[in-house]
DNA sequence: CACCATTTGTTCGTATGTATG
DNA sequence: GCATACATACGAACAAATGGT
């Protein structure tokens, strides 16, 4: 996925890699499942902690983007419902 | 304040949290000021974590119960505004 | 059924940052 | 600068849900 933030930006990390995966999921290039947290965390530079990536997923999740799925993942909404 | 969390209830002590004290604000027990985070964990028993207490003062917040300013504290929100 | 691996969820402790007065 | 209070972040551990063996 590779996803970069700027721990020099004002934006907190949480919000930088929300906002970089909201872009990658609009732009098609994440389509179905997200990676599993662990593996975020290791395409993330620098490497956040575990519930920062959560946080950020919170985030999709609340704007309907993502659903996620305990044992299975987190999955991109296809359709409204 | 006083609040008592059951640790071998299926729900979680950060959603005891929270219910308890929208109890209390809902019953007028509560009315401008909640105490402080730290003084909030001071009176659970058994006493929980900063950020068990946080997640608790994060639903009220998104129910619209109460607002948080940083620096100043917690305050049960008025009216509707 | 038990066992195990994977994944999300919760919790704790601690540290640091931000905002206000 | 200092004190208070909320906000973010990290690391670690454990629980809960799922699916496979």
């Amino acid at each position: 996925v590779e996803i970069t933030v700027d721990v020099t930006s004002p934006v907190y990390p949480y919000r930088q890699i929300a906002d970089q995966l909201r872009a990658k999921i609009l732009s098609g290039e994440i389509t179905d499942r997200l990676p599993s947290l662990w593996q975020l965390m290791d395409q993330i530079e620098p490497r956040p902690g575990y519930n920062t990536v959560r946080k950020a997923i919170a985030i999709l999740k609340d704007e309907g983007l993502v659903v996620t799925a305990p044992g299975h993942g987190t999955f991109v909404r296809r359709g409204p419902e």
